[in-house]
This record gives structure tokens, C-alpha cells and sequence, in this order.
DNA sequence: TAAGAATATATCTATATCGGTATATACAAT
DNA sequence: ATTGTATATACCGATATAGATATATTCTTA
């Protein structure tokens, strides 16, 4: 594995966030947006760059798109990112992002094929009626 | 320390060979034009690179700059060169640097003052007489 | 087949980075 | 004071990156 990718997708906050996450389990790209709080093409923007540099993997769920570490984790990717996790465990971010990726899992791991629940931004009350 | 700065400083090919190097002990501006063959140019903003950080520290000996790892080594920055060093150990670049950089650490121990040896790019011989 | 949901890509803009050339600075030696 | 040596900085052009908006793709469901 070149060292170049591993520093390229180390490179920016949201994607070592993203990586860190992946670390302990799959997580598809609405689940992404709520830990993060990032918009639907900065998540997926991101997702390509460490796809394109082989650090992740991806399958296709339905409507989802499920995203892991590559099943054969190259010895200086996963050095890289103990090394990451090592140096981020007292951030209170990266805290909230692990507990929230516990959560999500285990609610989708609840409420079956559904992946995510529906849409956080929406009331999930009344369309709004324009005139 | 900030992870920003140590992904930034990592996330050149010759900043890591400096990095690397400097890990053995300091050296100056010189011996890493001689090491990585690169223009005083490209390593001397490298190295600003790196200082704006606080990746690196410097010290002024006559006319000479010479460069070292910061005296108090944050932790997260140990543990990334460390982990950097892990991964290019088998890198017959680095190999080759390490090599390379002891052999000019013990020339300039023996030669006193002198840090660089005469400039490597002139023959030593004649000034070129132009008409 | 049409509509909707989840995700990806194209395009644009602003900014950072990298390398090069030219020039400035700081010190040493005469 | 002048010259030389080692290093730093200014400026320029090419390329990469990041975010935003708009649009395309792919699958599901009615």
C-alpha cells in the first residue's frame, strides 16, 4: 500500500472522523451524515477520495451504500490508524462520533432492512404546502 | 499539538525523508540537499513548512542552520514518526538516507566547525574563465 | 412505467500546495 | 567595507483540494 494515500485520506478532519468510525464496524452514508453533521456530497465527496486510495470498501445494500475498511487491511493502513485512534482518544469529537456509531448500528441492527430511520432534518410532520 | 499539522508535514514524500532523518539526530540544510539530492530552495521551504508547525526546531551555527526534532517531542508526534518509521523500514530510499545521513553526521564531527564538505556540484578544480 | 429515496458525479469557485527563478538576509573572512 | 557562503523569502504558474449547487444514477415501490 502506498504511504502517499494513507497521508492523502489522514489529510483532512471529516475523513479521519469517517475512518476512525469504520474501525468499529460498517456504516452506510446517512448514517455518515448524521454522526458528522456534513451534507450529503461532502460525506460522498470524501467517501470516493478514500475509495480511490483504496482505504475503504464499499456494497451495495438495497438503496444503501455500505462502507468498511478493505477486508485485507494492509499492515500500514491499520498501523496508521491504531496510531490515529491512539492520538484522538481523549477528543471529546471523536468520543461522541464512536458512541453515536454504536447507537446507529445497533438501531438499525433493530429495525431490520431499513437502514436509516426517517430523515432527521424533516419534522416528519407535514409536507410544506406552497402556494 | 495539533493532528492538522502532523498530517500536513506527513503528507509530502520528502518532508517524511526529513522527518526520518531527523529522527537520528539533527542536520543542516546542506547535508539534506547532499541526502535527497533536492534545491536548497525545495528543502528550505520544507523545512519552513515544517517549522510553521513546530514540527521541527532550529539553531543558527555561524553560517550554517541546523535542524532537529523539538526538544519536548509531543506524544502524538512521536507516535507518528514511529509509526512512519515502521512502515518504510524495508524502503531502500530510507534505507539509503539513514545511511547517508550518519555518514555525514560523523564527516562533519570530524572536520571541526566545517559543517559541509566543499560544495559536491563543483569539481573542486578550476573557476570556469569565460571570454 | 412513474415516482421516490439514497448516493454519486459534474461544474464552479476559492484556496492551498509545490516547484522554479530571482532576490534578500545573515554571518564569515578578507 | 567588500566579497563569499548558507539560507530564507517573494513572486509566479501549475495542480490539487474543499465546499456549494445542480444534476445524474441506481434501486425500490406503487
Amino acid at each position: 500500500m502506498k504511504l502517499d494515500g494513507i497521508y492523502e485520506g489522514l489529510h483532512d478532519g471529516l475523513r479521519r472522523r469517517i475512518l476512525c468510525l469504520l474501525r468499529n464496524g460498517e456504516l452506510c452514508v446517512c448514517h455518515f451524515q448524521e454522526i458528522l453533521g456534513a451534507s450529503q456530497v461532502q460525506i460522498s465527496k470524501h467517501l470516493a477520495y478514500l475509495r480511490a486510495r483504496a482505504l475503504v470498501e464499499v456494497r451495495r445494500e438495497a438503496n444503501w451504500m455500505i462502507y468498511r475498511l478493505p477486508d485485507q487491511l494492509a499492515p500500514e493502513l491499520a498501523a496508521h490508524l491504531a496510531c490515529l485512534e491512539e492520538c484522538v482518544r481523549g477528543d471529546p469529537i471523536f468520543r461522541r462520533d464512536l458512541l453515536q456509531g454504536r447507537r446507529l448500528r445497533g438501531r438499525k441492527a433493530r429495525s431490520g432492512p431499513q437502514c436509516c430511520t426517517p430523515p432527521i432534518s424533516k419534522p416528519a410532520s407535514t409536507q410544506l404546502a406552497r402556494p
